[in-house]
DNA sequence: GACGCATATCGTTGATCTACGATAAGAAAA
DNA sequence: TTTTCTTATCGTAGATCAACGATATGCGTC
């Protein structure tokens, strides 16, 4: 009655729970890092962003068929995730890649 | 009034649409995929599917502490996104990742 | 045909997203 | 200090998600 493969809950005490935790922790990582970008506006921010070689502040907003507060809304998600960072520069706010968690997303992605 | 930089509305009947819409395109897919990927329950069932060379069924459901109804909703949006397919064998369903679908997922995200 | 097993679908509930307009907050300029 | 500009936050409405239990479906087996 039990035809369980190899790797099952039978070695569950072992090296099992232990490849699980961290499989799990870089699918939690992972899952944070993508869901960030899922969604068409964010990545067209992001892809913003990366266009060009300095920041950008509210242009982001002219750029993009939404109203402002969306895509502030939006802004914070990509911040909160880590991917974008803002500045204060005077009255406006300069947004910009953080390159070091762009890099863990496409090596996470990589690594799949 | 009009401070606009060099890319912007003033040329939209140009290449500047094209690229936009490209983007736009590439936005798209890339937001499709990586909602499909974005929760640790999928990401860990893609995962899981990698883990083994070949397809898996309803074991998934024993890995992972959720119930089967709610296993099978993920999966079906992991179908509907193209990163995995699904073949009727007998009685059961056997799983495999869509290996074109992953290969493009990483492209889409390494060309970030 | 009736049963058992594996999987999908339905229906529901609570939470979260997405979008917007309106408004608040902060800094420079008048 | 008042105004203006830029950005964030609030409040709201509708849509979608995530999770579950219950039930339907489809295929082998008795």
């Amino acid at each position: 009655m039990d035809k369980r493969p190899a790797n099952s809950k039978t070695k569950c005490c072992g090296e099992e729970v232990t490849l699980a935790l961290t499989q799990d922790a870089s699918a939690e990582q992972l899952a944070k890092l993508t869901w960030a970008i899922a969604h068409p506006a964010r990545v067209r921010i992001v892809q913003l962003l990366l266009s060009r070689t300095s920041c950008v502040c509210g242009e982001i907003v002219d750029q993009m068929p939404l109203a402002q507060s969306t895509v502030s809304q939006h802004l914070k998600i990509l911040k909160e995730s880590g991917l974008v960072k803002g500045e204060i520069d005077g009255p406006r706010i300069c947004y910009c890649i953080n390159q070091k968690m762009l890099k863990q997303l496409k090596r996470l992605v990589a690594d799949l």
